[in-house]
Order: C-alpha cells, then sequence, then structure tokens
DNA sequence: GGATCGATCGGCT
DNA sequence: GCCGATCGATCCG
C-alpha cells in the first residue's frame, strides 16, 4: 500500500479535493488500522473565502492552514466535535481540505465501539462522525500526515471515475453569495456513506 | 475580564 | 424540522 506523499497535497487545492476521493484515510492506534476510502470532501481556499477559517486572516487556531501541505488542521467545534483537514497547495497559503465522509474498511468494530454502536452508515459520514470513529481530535493539529511515522495518513486507493464524481455547494457555511454558492463540495455519487 | 458564536450531531416533536 | 449541548478562540472594552 503506498502512502500519499506531499507532492500529492502540494498543489491546486481543487484538483487535490477531486482526487482525494476514493482514497484511503488510515488511523493507527496502537498498531491497529482504522481505515475508509474517502467519499465526500470540501475545500476551504485562500483568507478571500468567507466560509474559511482562514478569513480573518492568520491567528493562533488556524496557524496550521498556513504551513506546509500535507499536515492535518484539527480543529474543535461547537465546543464538542472534532473535523479534520488536510492541508494543501503552498506554505504560507491557506487552504485545506475538510474530510466530510468515509467509507468504513478496516476496524468497523473498533470504529463502533467509539461511535456508540451505531449502525454502519452513521459511522463516519459525517465531519464530526469519522473523527469519533477515528479517535481524532485536537492534539492531531499540525501533525504531519507524510512523515514516516505518522499515526495518521492517507494510502492510494481506488481511481474514482469523473461520472461518479458530484459537486455542490459547501455544507454548513457561513458568508457571502461567493461563500455560499460555490461548488467546492466533492462526492461520491450513490454512494451511502456520503453525509446527508 | 466578559460576551459571542461556530465548516455538527443526536434526540425529540 | 427544531433545538440544546458545550468550550475555546476571538473580539471588544
Amino acid at each position: 500500500m503506498s502512502r500519499l506523499e506531499r507532492d500529492f497535497f502540494a498543489r491546486d487545492t481543487l484538483v487535490v479535493a477531486r482526487e482525494l476521493l476514493g482514497q484511503r484515510l488510515v488511523r493507527l492506534i496502537g498498531g491497529t488500522r482504522l481505515s475508509g476510502y474517502i467519499v465526500e470532501v470540501e475545500a476551504y481556499i485562500g483568507e478571500d473565502d468567507q466560509a474559511s477559517h482562514a478569513h480573518p486572516g492568520r491567528t493562533a487556531r488556524n496557524a496550521t492552514m498556513y504551513g506546509p501541505a500535507g499536515y492535518a488542521y484539527v480543529y474543535l467545534i461547537y465546543g464538542m466535535h472534532h473535523c479534520l483537514n488536510i492541508v494543501t497547495d503552498r506554505e504560507g497559503y491557506p487552504a485545506a481540505i475538510l474530510l466530510r465522509a468515509l467509507e468504513p474498511v478496516e476496524g468497523i468494530a473498533e470504529m463502533q465501539t467509539r461511535r456508540g454502536h451505531r449502525p454502519l452508515t452513521q459511522l463516519t459520514s459525517g465531519p464530526a462522525r469519522l473523527c469519533q470513529a477515528l479517535a481524532i481530535d485536537r492534539h492531531l493539529d499540525g501533525a504531519d500526515m507524510c512523515a514516516p511515522e505518522a499515526q495518521l495518513f492517507v494510502e492510494r486507493g481506488l481511481p474514482v471515475p469523473d461520472e461518479c464524481v458530484a459537486t455542490s455547494p459547501r455544507i454548513g457555511v457561513r458568508g457571502d453569495e461567493r461563500a455560499l454558492t460555490v461548488p467546492w463540495r466533492f462526492y461520491v455519487r450513490g454512494n451511502s456513506y456520503v453525509s446527508r
């Protein structure tokens, strides 16, 4: 299984977002593997993007977004949920891809334990759900997903053909007309693990 | 120091 | 479909 290297992530964010579909997110917990195919993502690009955490400019919270590609940006939302992004594009330019849903592959029983034994379709279908299933929280903010010793990384999966890729506006965002309408959500058409 | 609010989820009506 | 949970970052004073 080959891991995606930094040069995969250090490209245009929309290209990376599209190509992340079908790749496999892997989390190592004490040697055991929890993983799933990425089936839904959203892109957040630049300070001009009003829906992005980088819109107010560089702060302590969003600092990871300004760093090099291939790092995890993890934040706490609504005081209780975590969301995982992967930083993209060039260092100094704030851009990242929010992982919104996975199709579970490995470690399903462990994920169910972490998710209160919910049905398979609710294990990892949502940005905070997949973080809970894979034990991802703020201590992984700033983790290098391309380091050899990484406990969280992406492996090459199955290519998703263009006819199976759909786009839409992003979910749950605030901002101007552009932020609300730009089609920067990418998902696998018909996949039952896509959120909502 | 204090008020505000969020890239969500799950339970309830 | 609606609403409450829960807390840290951010902003204002």
